[in-house]
DNA sequence: CCCCAGACG
DNA sequence: CCGTCGTCTGGGG
């Protein structure tokens, strides 16, 4: 601390507490505990700790942003402000043109949902403070636990310091996950279109539903009570709770309504037609079907509606009326931190510069439209309005698949290995799910000193294999390790993340079925058809199929001369049928590999290599994907790209690595797999071709595929096998996606964008 | 366009 | 004795 005095001349400020590290009491149920009792003990708990170093290091980066920041801010001259202020002004009248009041939307969230859950199945938890997840990391913790500061993202052990009677229960996402489709049932008879955020949170649009419900007779809009507990047979045997006393599952002052009827033993309600006794229906439906409960925001915008839920967090619900003062009066004295999107981070700069609440922000403005970058200083100037987005947008396709794990410190190079291939068929393995293919691969590291590491490559062509994925992680793994040199990477985490998948963009719509490419007249291939068509009019399925082989095995000739100086070429891995093992040690790819042509899968006849899915539609996607690929670009450009990267990195390798890395390893085997090219298998028949020559293998493989496997599914896919819509749109909300192909939105915005126009 | 770190939920 | 997964931003090459 004291050579980082001395460098910038300003006190650390790191005295008392570390901030990052306070009771975060922006959550519902956090209101009047003694804080700094809480903060201290959480402090003696991590004072000392890998991890409280950590943060404060992290923290102390924020303090220097701040430095930066005012150093900047004394730049500013009056004559700036001016101008900004005018610049702002001009963006405030277009915004406010475009300010739309008409919509009704609606943020919902389960109250305290995992730890709700656990409970209503285990009443013993009732009444105890109780928290889900482990003694490293808790999910969530019930009402009674928050009273003691223990809340969601706490580490189990502290919590139990807080709270030493806290019950700790792990998760049960399976359940989570069922309870999740229950309410998503409900939700969708408001908004077929809703868009879920998480298992316990979504965003519906309310208008058409209230239009609609105006006309509704009573009848529509009666719900009953759940039967009670003799006469109730549908309830999931064993974690049927008690019945009986089921109203109140988390909080007994839930108010029983005015409409309570009676009729024939069973009770009901009728709702009326406001969008308030809309979302109490739609809360009572949840209540009614999962013993659970939810609080909803009922306002213009998703930015707004968020920010409402949290209001009369458990168990209630708020309306922002649609009028421009009762927007900019409720955003006037809301803290920034309650808006989603702005956190810890954004809002300790915030804050050094005098602005703690929104209106604060509006005041700003100028100030910050000169300090932030655009995006940013735009998206504070929409809160600042209480704007936000008034539709909901479509979720769109994944961007990236991944999957790490943290466990006790790992210094062995084996056995990172072997975890990194681990998580490798892990990824392969969902992945498979989707029938995703992607072009980027990245290792992420982090020590045992909680630094975080990500280390990336791109290839030219798209992979899915743990084997493919795997040959450029444990490359990437090596890199680093030899980075490290003597001293050994003494890692806590790590995880394999696959992105840039291959661009479906626009060909949705026409993917057709395989059935479709047996015609070459009535080829249909999407976007692709008109560049191909420069080249070649008319060319056939297995044309192009060819044309794709000839193409990669073109790269793999070409990358083979790179290979020499460090450059594994997954690709080829289980191309051929003999997968190349990528440790001599281990044989664990080659096997996998191998074993893949068991019956179980089909072979895509254009990269040749094995798809592990018996579902036609996954096959679909990957062989559209497959060709797609190869017409994408042109096929000469292609190679090019390819070699220029690969090159480009083999240089580096050159200098960078030492030799004998397990990418020679690979890369040489390959290689002398191929330049014997003794016999090569089909793919199709399995048999061992007696031939070194591509050409007459291609002819070979096309006659096989001709009389085998297309017959086949040809008989199996009389219909169109893909929905029109976006296959992966259910990867990621599992948002069920309607017919119409929609036009995109581009640039998905899971985060901020979601909430602006 | 690629890579990487960091913020955020 | 402090998680996992996915998205976005922004700076640098």
């Amino acid at each position: 601390l004291n050579v980082w005095k001395a460098k910038t001349g300003i006190p650390p400020k790191t005295e008392g507490l570390v901030s990052r590290m306070a009771l975060n009491d922006n959550k519902a149920g956090m209101e009047g505990l003694d804080r700094d009792k809480i903060n201290k003990i959480i402090m003696e708990s991590s004072k000392g700790s890998k991890f409280y170093e950590n943060e404060v290091k992290r923290e102390q980066q924020v303090n220097q942003r701040i430095d930066k920041m005012m150093l900047q801010k004394e730049q500013i001259t009056e004559q700036h402000l001016k101008k900004a202020q005018a610049q702002v002004a001009r963006m405030v009248v277009e915004l406010e043109k475009r300010r739309d009041l008409t919509r009704v939307i609606v943020h919902v969230d389960m109250d305290a949902f995992y730890a709700a859950v656990e409970m209503r199945d285990c009443p013993e938890l009732k009444d105890k403070p109780m928290a889900v997840g482990s003694m490293s990391m808790l999910s969530t913790s019930n009402y009674h636990a928050r009273k003691y500061g223990v809340r969601a993202a706490m580490p189990g052990f502290i919590a139990k310091k807080l709270c030493p009677n806290l019950v700790i229960v792990p998760t049960n996402f399976d359940k989570y996950r069922a309870v999740s489709s229950e309410i998503r049932e409900i939700f969708a008879d408001y908004d077929p279109n809703f868009m879920p955020m998480s298992l316990d949170e979504a965003y519906l649009d309310f208008t058409e539903h209230l239009e609609k419900r105006q006309s509704w007779p009573d009848s529509l809009r009666t719900h009953h009570y759940r039967a009670s507990s003799d006469e109730n047979n549908e309830l999931p045997q064993e974690t049927t709770p008690d019945v009986t006393d089921l109203s109140p599952v988390l909080f007994d002052d839930s108010p029983s309504s005015f409409l309570c009827c009676e009729d024939a033993g069973s009770a009901f309600e009728i709702f009326g037609t406001s969008v308030e006794e809309a979302v109490r229906e739609m809360r009572f439906r949840i209540e009614q079907k999962t013993l659970l409960t939810a609080s909803a925001g009922i306002a213009p915008n998703m930015m707004l509606a968020k920010v409402c839920s949290d209001k009369n967090k458990p168990n209630g619900q708020y309306r922002l009326p649609s009028t421009r003062e009762a927007v900019m009066e409720f955003v006037c004295n809301l803290p920034v931190r309650k808006v989603s999107g702005i956190g810890k981070v954004s809002e300790k700069l915030l804050n050094a510069l005098g602005i703690s609440s929104c209106s604060h922000l509006g005041q700003k403005m100028a100030l910050l439209s000169l300090l932030f970058s655009e995006t940013a200083w735009h998206h504070f100037l929409q809160v600042s309005l209480g704007l936000g987005s008034a539709f909901i947008p479509r979720h769109e396709e994944r961007k990236s698949m991944s999957t790490e794990r943290t466990f006790k410190e790992m210094s062995a190079a084996e056995e990172q290995l072997s975890l990194c291939r681990e998580l490798c068929e892990d990824l392969a393995n969902d992945l498979k799910k989707e029938g995703l293919k992607g072009k980027t691969v990245t290792l992420k590291l982090k020590n045992v000193n909680f630094e975080v590491k990500t280390r990336a490559l791109t290839l030219s062509y798209p992979v899915a294999t743990a084997d493919e994925i795997f040959a450029v992680a444990k490359d990437l793994l090596k890199t680093e390790r030899d980075n490290e040199s003597p001293q050994p990477l003494r890692l806590r985490l790590m995880g394999v993340r696959i992105s840039a998948f291959v661009s479906s963009d626009e060909k949705q719509p026409l993917q057709k079925s395989i059935v479709g490419f047996l015609n070459p007249g009535k080829a249909e291939l999407g976007e692709s058809e008109e560049k191909t068509t420069l080249e070649e009019p008319q060319q056939s399925f297995f044309q192009k199929a060819r044309a794709k082989r000839l193409q990669l095995q073109a790269a793999a000739a070409s990358s083979r001369q790179e290979d020499s100086s460090g450059i594994s070429s997954p690709l080829f891995l289980d191309a051929r049928n003999c997968a190349a093992s990528d440790e001599p040690d281990n044989d664990g790819a080659c096997g996998a590999s191998t074993s893949t042509s068991d019956g179980i899968g089909l072979s895509c006849p254009v990269c040749f290599r094995r798809v592990e899915t018996a579902d036609l539609a996954v096959f679909n996607r990957h062989i559209d994907q497959c060709l797609s690929e190869s017409s994408a670009q042109k096929p000469s450009q292609h190679l090019e790209e390819g070699d220029g990267r690969e090159a480009k990195r083999a240089e580096l390798s050159a200098e960078e690595r030492s030799l004998g890395s397990t990418s020679a390893e690979t890369a040489s085997s390959v290689n002398g797999n191929h330049s014997k090219s003794s016999s090569l298998v089909c793919p199709i028949c399995l048999l061992t071709q007696d031939s070194d020559d591509l050409i007459l293998f291609n002819r070979h493989v096309d006659l096989c595929l001709n009389q085998g496997v297309l017959h086949k599914l040809q008989s199996e896919t009389r219909s169109p096998i893909n929905p029109p819509s976006a296959p992966n749109s259910k990867a990621l909300g599992e948002r069920d996606s309607p017919s119409s192909p929609s036009k995109k939105v581009k640039g998905s915005c899971i985060t901020i964008d979601h909430f602006f126009r």
